[in-house]
DNA sequence: CTAGGTGCAAAAGGTTTGCGGTTAA
DNA sequence: TTAACCGCAAACCTTTTGCACCTAG
């Protein structure tokens, strides 16, 4: 565990939302200059091989990273395309599956996908736009 | 419907794997040539967005493509890249999260990670090179 | 006739890699 | 001391886009 892996683990832990590699290089950047993409991604990846990570493979342009430590599901705006997390129901608390022998589960992801309240019926087009125009402005 | 569409649906319905893009792309030319890449992809889009077939967002590198009917959660070695269909159990039939208010779900994709049977507890590597070699001699 | 599908090539990201120099254990 | 890490830049691969042409309804 070295300083940059803290840095861009603090980073992480501070953003509400599920930041991207490209955009967490970003935010690095800001708190100390010299840091390269490169490191971002190792570090990201060794984060996560420790557990203190996790990868959330759930839209087709980038992997986004998540620090929550707490076991839930994650939910995608196809409009805004802003990543939620969401929890699993008390009474159900998890999915569960039927591995073939042999098979060894070592992690699981469910991905829920569809819109959030605040794009509600809008078109795709108009609420990714609004969104942008209020992460501009600083959320 | 077009005949490109109806092509691309059928190799992906053959198809025992969960192929990229770039490999139902190969069979695809393999079956008529002078198909192109786009086209692959708009086929897949078109067929996604008509429910026909349904994208696995499981590994970092490419979105695979699935045309199995039932609904199911999926696979994915670590070792050797496969992806797997897997049942949900009967008595748990699938996840269920609490969404916030206002929100609203259209798909639902679970995924889970670990070693198949295949794999066993062979290095990444050994697995990922014995599985390759397997593939070009033809499965 | 007209909207939408197709092919080609080029561009746009996201992610990985090779290499020289630095740092943690 | 030595294996692992960092920064830089280039490479790689997947996916998207612009444009001209063609096809289905």
């Amino acid at each position: 565990m070295t300083s940059r892996r803290r840095q861009v683990l603090e980073i992480l832990m501070a953003a509400a939302d599920h930041p991207t590699a490209s955009e967490l290089f970003v935010r690095a950047r800001e708190a100390c200059a010299g840091v390269s993409m490169a490191t971002v991604y190792n570090c990201l990846e060794a984060l996560a091989r420790n557990g203190l990570v996790r990868q959330v493979h759930i839209a087709r342009d980038a992997t986004r990273f998540c620090a929550n430590p707490v076991d839930h599901a994650h939910f995608y705006c196809e409009a805004c395309g802003r990543v939620f997390d969401v929890e699993y129901e008390k009474a159900r608390p998890g999915p569960a599956v039927v591995l073939p022998a042999g098979f060894h589960a070592t992690h699981r992801e469910l991905s829920v996908r569809g819109r959030c309240a605040a794009c509600g019926r809008k078109g795709r087009a108009k609420a990714r736009a609004a969104w942008g125009r209020a992460k501009r402005k600083g959320l």
